[in-house]
DNA sequence: TCCTACAATAGACATTGTCTAAGTCAAGTG
DNA sequence: CACTTGACTTAGACAATGTCTATTGTAGGA
């Protein structure tokens, strides 16, 4: 069922009921939950989970490269399970809403040598702003 | 001297002592601080400025389009003076340094059709990710 | 079954940001 | 120049998000 479980699994975690519903929770696609709201959901399954434990779990996902933070507005962290399709964020600027989406071309190749004082380079992160269709009707 | 306070000033605003000073402290190139260095480095020059008028005085500027806010580590939001020449941030990983760079090309023209799901698009960013030469030195 | 190291818990604490009520002052008016 | 007014500033309480610690619990191997 779980992608993510099955692959946390094979990576030597010690499996606890804790760490199984933060990964259930977060399956899907387009998901990009925050910390409380993942704690929110995993209580309704798993009542005495705590938040230090969701908090705990959440990073030890995104160390292992399983799970990417998103900081789309400044506010919580969102964590995106989808980690293993490079992807780039559109981003509704009234309702929040977040979706995954996959530009075509490179964009670390429009940064010219010039522009990268020296740096190495190993990431590139692309958000658009606007506003969705429903936002956009509801003005 | 400041071009960001000549534009305020034409905006209407009440020119005070606090937005003057907020206003110097913000003003240069590759400039980007927090909230709280821009209040630590504004009490240096006005003592009794408080943390609710830096950030007041900030939320203003970016009402006003002069400043930019930027979120580039999920912690504490930045602030950049250089509102009026579009351009992108470069970030190293370890220190947190940040440059302004200007990539090639337009990403917005890279996001087709298909992958807008409907949203009228007004922006993007683009974040770089690496590590600096002086890190990367005393690696 | 028992042990042990790793995991979970509650709650204090830290950081960043927002709000409120009261006092202060910039700048227009006479 | 003095007056007036509404915008501005202030201190500190409050809120949201995230981290840490000391203690208790438990997964999984021996």
């Amino acid at each position: 069922m779980s992608d993510l479980l099955e692959r946390l699994r094979g990576r030597g975690w010690r499996m606890t009921a804790q760490r199984r519903v933060v990964a259930e929770v977060l399956d899907g696609d387009h998901v990009h939950l925050t910390a409380d709201e993942v704690h929110a959901r995993a209580v309704t399954r798993l009542p005495e989970i705590s938040r230090a434990t969701v908090y705990n779990t959440l990073g030890e996902m995104v160390t292992l490269g399983e799970v990417i933070e998103v900081a789309t507005d400044g506010r919580a962290k969102r964590y995106d399970p989808n980690a293993h399709r490079p992807h780039q964020h559109l981003v509704c600027g009234r309702c929040g809403a977040i979706r995954d989406v996959h530009p075509a071309g490179d964009p670390l190749a429009d940064l010219p040598d010039t522009e990268r004082f020296g740096f190495t380079i190993s990431n590139v992160e692309v958000t658009y702003r606007g506003i969705c269709p429903s936002c956009a009707t509801t003005a």
